[in-house]
DNA sequence: GATGAATGAGCGTTCATTCAT
DNA sequence: AATGAATGAACGCTCATTCAT
């Protein structure tokens, strides 16, 4: 009855985030999803073909931020191993300060939902590249990453998800201290030259 | 005129169990698994007050699991840095052979089911003191773990943990070589003092 | 909260096929038809597994009952000739007295519904054997059916399903003597030995 | 710069034909029409008030088409018992070949959608006519025809109808010759004095 | 110890249609 | 002449759970 023309896209994708956050993917209806944004459930389906692809957009979405956090820390640092710092913390920042866009890219499992496209797969591996990248930097190669630097990247990245995914689950004993915690992590895994 | 008391709780947490590892937490429903073990959905429920206790069942089983293999990984390790790198290969080995169990032991979002009772986590604690207490040997503390030993095994914990859930969502790399992978990072988590 | 122990069963058919004819098979939903039947719609799949299903049931119910007439009507005729003509007279009476049932058995197009299982159809088919002996039996071949009996049979029943389906469209001009027209269509099929 | 007019209604009625030929009356959404056509469903409300009336619109086509293949057969016919033999031949072949004409203006039970005008099914009645007519005047008679050419016509059609409806519904015997079968009603229904 | 019958709530999705622009 | 945004109602169906037997 209330026809606002408001664009009801960018409404959407904000709730469900949100409602993803504190419901999971099996709590986020289409319809409890219409009520909180204040429009029919029938609405949504003009803004996305089905539920899937609107997860598959807050992926995307998530992707996005997630890379522009990163590249922004690979141009901001001074030196070799400062970079392959910062990638770390930003890594570690983004997750913990985005849980929602967190949840959705890598804890959701795949086989929850329609499968999200191997193609945006692809982009996504971009954000790897970037620590494969710092790698190779801080080790002097100027002729492009080794088989090496991407394993290395591959554990630091693993690392880092860890340490993400069980913060986030609430999972981690709170009498750490957490800084300290994140410290130990990415000295773990981002290292010096050893 | 055999007449097995066919006690039907262990029939159903081993349905359940392949249930979760074949369709997810989402996809575990009660009349679903009340058809693969050959009975009513009703009866479920004289052995389980609801699904998520069931869950719950299954969480103190795995939990149980995990603590058997990293004890005798712990008792069989010959010297101090064995032990802890026993204990990392122990660990990965379980998760990557107990999908099931590992998905609703870690990756389960807590908001996504009733609160598992804090009380157990305490229990599952345990897990987490072997390693304290093999670095603390490692060390050669013979009066216990220090703060300092307590935040590196919760550092091996979350790298150990990264890997697994990275390679259980089936989000690294293929390329990559899984042994290298793993080995890898065990040495990250576990690697002596260099 | 109610509770009846009255079996459900035969009230859903009876109400899915009055709803059938009153709005066909587009018009009968599983919420009406549980609300006419006075249970809730999850209720009809503890006896029918879905839509489909339960229109198969009610087709199966149909052929029945029409075998039983074309059997009856041809068990008491007196004569060879007798015995066409009651054939004929018998699908005439079942199709305009169950019209819910002829519509469903005949009218109902199979791309609208998950295919009636061939298996079944074959079961129907009795239905047109019974015109096919009575013709090799006026036509006093005592060594079975031929193709050509077969083939009258087919257009026996043709001409009948043209009169009654067109009769209960309402498709036939009322100022028409119906029961004349009737005696014309018997008349065209199973027209004496010409 | 070719800006053609582009009159939507054809296009629609064409698309809506195939459709319904491809999904049935079931089968046919408004959305989905337009979408084959290439404009939004609303568009389809310009030309059409609502989905019955576009329906209606088709089955006008029909019998439309239908009567000029009648006619023409009619006109062609060189006797009169071919005149007769002619227009059922040319019934049978519209049947089969527009199937979706066919299913919306004889099939569709009026319940299913708004009540096709009782006055354009008089228009329809022209159709029945031309039959009426040459059996009257295969009949010799000059002062039009009479109760018994009416009855005769509606039996010849219902004949017809029979054998068009189950074939198109894939309900005759598939190892029975068809045109053995087409030839045998053509009989029943138009066959001479005898 | 187990069942059969039933429920209420909710799911994702599609429908024909309307209306302001 | 056409659209884009939105709607309310309905769809078939599945869910976890209850309760009398």
């Amino acid at each position: 009855m209330v026809r606002q023309s408001s664009n009801l896209q960018p409404k959407i994708l904000r709730n469900a985030r949100a409602m993803l956050l504190a419901e999971g993917y099996r709590g986020l209806s289409m319809r409890k999803l219409a009520n909180g944004v204040g429009c029919t459930a029938t609405s949504i389906y003009l803004y996305f073909k089905n539920k899937d692809e609107l997860i598959h957009s807050l992926i995307d979405e998530g992707i996005g931020h997630l890379y522009d956090r990163l590249r922004t820390a690979a141009q901001q640092a001074k030196g070799a191993q400062e970079r392959v710092d910062g990638l770390c913390r930003a890594y570690l920042d983004f997750g913990l300060e985005n849980p929602e866009y967190y949840e959705i890219m890598f804890q959701l499992h795949p086989t929850h939902m329609t499968r999200y496209p191997a193609e945006k797969y692809r982009r996504a591996r971009q954000n790897l590249q970037l620590f494969t990248e710092a790698l190779a930097t801080r080790a002097n190669r100027s002729d492009g990453p080794t088989t090496e630097d991407h394993l290395r990247a591959n554990t630091i990245w693993s690392n880092l998800h860890g340490a993400v995914s069980l913060l986030l689950a609430g999972r981690v004993d709170v009498r750490l201290d957490k800084e300290a915690y994140l410290e130990a992590v990415i000295k773990d895994s981002a290292g010096g030259v050893a």
